[in-house]
DNA sequence: TATGATTAGTCATATTCTTGAGTATGGGAA
DNA sequence: TTCCCATACTCAAGAATATGACTAATCATA
């Protein structure tokens, strides 16, 4: 019942077409939630005949028609029903934190260089992050923006995909040092 | 495949019994994964199946029996050949999340109520780390035991999970404040 | 002396997520 | 002009995860 919620949220942004949001869930751009284009195509079907979304077809000359979405007054009125509903804690779940842990029982030598592949990836995805950030704020101020901006949830959750990436990069920066330094001295 | 190796990983640390584990992956203390008792319990059924692990029952007098669980050279190969192989980055994944996504167009009043709860939930969790991680260190400040210690790799995970319950809080908190003050002035 | 919580598990079902393979067209680079 | 990439989407099958309902004993609490 998530991934359900997380589309009709990003639909408010305007209408898209199955591929765009797919694009925008792969990446995590949507980067509150994350999926395949595959189970996207599956939920805004399922989201339409329960008239949740609906969808008009866009025929295109060059490239294949498309359809595009946008969320129905009982789509809004499901998501309020959700937003108003409890939630559980999220937790992390991430393999590379599953190697970090059996570190000192295996050859340290892989996870370093995973975690300083995935240092970068979490630099560059900071580094969008900041950009669209950026872009939503429009002229304003951070201040100003949180005070007074139109379309404040995606900014909102875009600062905490900044964090989070931040966060993931330093502690993938600082745990790479430290098994790099003890591997040089411990061989 | 990966719950599989969150679980030898957790057994790295000693012998446990399904139950014990379950605990520890349900509240998340072992904070680098989560999993709910019934899938441990299939779990460890297959990796013994597999000799992954060796179970040993333990007949207890004022309490049912329990079987403790430890892993196996051949699981600690298993182990090292997933440590060597690369994983995807993580996602976030959090109905929270979703909601702040939405919440300019949906009644933002319960929405800032769960991220105050939230917060105090992290800042619970984040105390709980703090005091793990010095138990962990024994005697040693941090600078040492990151050098010289035994068993870094649950000091590193905890690390990682202090560091993002942290994140999580000031998130929550600020955005708390921010959704707080808007519903202040445009009621 | 009931009541509920804790220990220690099991079984079945349902939902969700991932993997892999296709269809079809147009545009740009080699 | 051949080949790959982007757009736009579909179908099927499998693995992983979550939900709910059970058994059965002991221990603490009210």
């Amino acid at each position: 019942m998530a991934l359900k919620h997380a589309v009709l949220a990003a639909l408010l942004d305007g209408e898209y077409s199955g591929y765009q949001l797919a694009k925008a869930f792969d990446v995590g751009v949507a980067n509150f939630w994350h999926a395949l284009p595959q189970q996207l195509y599956t939920e805004l079907a399922k989201l339409e005949t329960e008239g949740l979304i609906s969808g008009r077809q866009v025929i295109q000359e060059t490239r294949p028609n498309k359809r595009l979405f946008q969320v129905t007054d009982e789509g809004l009125a499901e998501l309020e029903r959700f937003a108003a509903a409890a939630s559980k804690p999220s937790f992390i779940r991430d393999d590379l934190l599953v190697k970090v842990q059996a570190v000192d029982r295996i050859d340290a030598a892989p996870v370093i260089e995973q975690l300083e592949e995935r240092a970068r990836v979490a630099a560059a995805k900071a580094e969008v992050f900041t950009q669209l950030l950026a872009r939503l704020r429009g002229g304003l101020d951070e201040a100003e923006f949180l005070a007074r901006g139109a379309r404040l949830g995606p900014y909102l959750t875009c600062l905490r995909g900044l964090g989070f990436e931040r966060e993931t990069r330093d502690w993938c920066e600082r745990i790479a040092g430290v098994l790099r330094e003890r591997s040089r001295v411990h061989p």
